[in-house]
DNA sequence: CCAAAAGTTTAGCCATTGCTAAATTAAACT
DNA sequence: AGTTTAATTTAGCAATGGCTAAACTTTTGG
């Protein structure tokens, strides 16, 4: 424990970080979509644009330009007026995501928060965690369920 | 461990949860603008606008701007082409995400990552956890201290 | 099969947060 | 003090992600 933080710190060379979390932000919304949409498909067969709208508590308009980036990045595929697919690249990144969202829940639920807390506080972290500490928290999950 | 996220998941009422992550995201750079500032008063004597622009990553411009808000909002003062400084509703912010900030690094380095790791990710989590999860990270480290 | 309802898209607006280049002010050096 | 240099601000532009209202399809029910 010879690296704790102590409060009077220095403020070194942070602009590595905050960009890292602007970068984080471009991203994350496209996860987001993209994992909604994997669910909706395998929830109710298919995923409708209205649906992803009230979900995500957005616009339909909202939802309907935030899928033509999407397709741009040739994540989703739609014919208009139909539902939406996604892509095999689309796939990946739902399942990654789900993949992270799973291990950051669990940690939080492990950990002792409420399930309440652990679904909202897992949605905002989720897309923060560098692979290094996802890891610590599953090994941190596996060994107190074990 | 009865409330545990399996793979099949439901997509249930979660607009909530990107709701909050989208109301964080306008709140979370004034606390990083405030947070630096405080830093660098505590550190140098004074913030000036060019310091805190390289230090976020971002131009001069941009910090111009964002002072505007941040002065709009009754966090910080500040005369033309002088240093800034923060109100006292600045400085609560301040040491409120320091507060928070410290306890999420410090809890992640308890968990075992790196130094490197833990500042990069507790800088992008920080403004993501609720208290309630703070609470139950603070317990976690105290506790592995003790 | 056609009209009404429901769902989807388009058009056009706004706020936010970036940027560069040019203008302005303050500071430092003869 | 005056001039150069450095710091700061202004002006104007771009991308992103929201919204509402109006237009257009698809679906559904006589």
């Amino acid at each position: 424990m010879s690296n704790m933080t102590t409060t009077p710190r220095k403020a070194k060379l942070q602009s590595a970080a905050f960009k890292r979390t602007r970068a984080d932000h471009s991203s994350e919304l496209a996860e987001d979509y993209v994992e909604l949409i994997a669910d909706l498909i395998d929830e109710k067969g298919e995923a409708r644009g209205s649906e992803v709208a009230i979900r995500l508590g957005v616009a339909n308009a909202t939802v309907v330009k935030m899928l033509k980036k999407l397709m741009e990045r040739g994540l989703v595929t739609q014919e208009p007026y139909r539902e939406i697919m996604l892509t095999g690249e689309g796939w990946s990144l739902a399942q990654n995501g789900r993949r992270r969202h799973d291990i950051v829940e669990n940690f939080l639920l492990t950990l002792g928060v409420t399930a309440e807390t652990a679904r909202i506080d897992s949605e905002g972290i989720e897309h923060h965690v560098s692979n290094e500490t996802l890891k610590a928290m599953a090994r941190f999950t596996a060994r107190k369920m074990a």
